[in-house]
DNA sequence: TTTTTACGAGACTCGGAGTCTCGGAAACAA
DNA sequence: TTGTTTCCGAGACTCCGAGTCTCGTAAAAA
């Protein structure tokens, strides 16, 4: 048994929720550890305890921001539902995953976990509802896919309904 | 007449130079302004009075680094080399194209500047090569393309022989 | 009770971005 | 020639945020 004082969940709870609404607020950038701690009522060392950085922070805080899409559905999920949804919460969320990507590129171990916890899920997701292709189809259209959303975001251009649309209609041409 | 002891052309080319040289050595993240500086026998403020930054300043180093595609070829270039020629290119400066995508996520004025100096010209070139086509499937065929290489820099996965197979098959299915 | 780890708080170091100032140089104008 | 304007190298300087260190205290296990 691991001995010593436990790490206290509601301390966790507050700095990734404080994290949530200051980045919202004023934007990634604008953001210090010390503002998330101050606000979460916590101490700077409580965060670098058990995260190696405001990116490893803000991205635990949004990881699963952009995928709670109602999985009440039984049925297996549409290509054009889950770009759409998708689409929806990446819109609102879209400065925090331009901001984690592009802090991504200047730190190694932050890119890893954006693409296990961000990128890769989200590949997953859209494999999932192209079961009905062959494989090298598949792998084709969700690299197409996320290249095109990925561009997007990184080009500052909105992620809305008329980008589906164009979205679906290349995936119809392939 | 415009006034004033005029620009050193001398100074601007060693400042460009240095840059270049010591992204290259050190990487984008690793250089000061400083050391551009010192490199180039300048002041640092001769580096602020003409450049609004560290970004701005690499981005001129290598706005025309990737299109140094041969021109003396008299025939329209084809979409194939045209986008090994990119590649080739790209594929040296990756890292600095990373950076400046980055940083450019955290400045307007860099960002616009990275679109009209890099993207955008890009984008015209590959345009050009689709001239058979019609107009809606060109600009299709552009934004799958790019979108594709700028995924492929992001996710920091090597633009080789095989990624330029893989982008025109897709485009041939389109 | 002792040991071990977590916590809040705050002081601290470190480094890079960008600014300011100074003495001097190169152009033009009177 | 002299004065004005802008450029230049050099270096000191401020500002700010990331990350570290320490201290007194709290909560769990041995």
């Amino acid at each position: 048994m691991r001995t010593g004082r436990p790490r206290d969940e509601r301390v966790r709870l507050a700095i990734l929720t404080a994290a949530q609404e200051l980045v919202l607020e004023k934007g990634y950038a604008a953001v210090t550890t010390a503002d998330v701690a101050a606000r979460a009522g916590a101490g700077k060392q409580t965060i670098y305890r058990w995260w190696p950085g405001k990116g490893a922070l803000v991205l635990d805080a949004f990881s699963e921001w952009v995928s709670q899409a109602p999985r009440m559905s039984r049925h297996k999920p549409s290509l054009s539902s889950t770009l759409v949804e998708f689409c929806r919460g990446a819109g609102e969320a879209a400065p925090v995953l331009r901001a984690l990507m592009a802090e991504a590129q200047f730190d190694e171990d932050l890119h890893r976990r954006l693409i296990a916890q961000l990128v890769r899920p989200r590949g997953d997701e859209l494999r999932a509802c192209l079961a009905d292709r062959r494989p090298a189809d598949r792998e084709l259209v969700v690299n197409v896919l996320s290249g095109l959303v990925w561009q997007r975001l990184m080009l500052n251009e909105p992620l809305d309904a008329r980008f589906v649309r164009f979205a679906l209609r290349v995936v119809q041409r392939i």
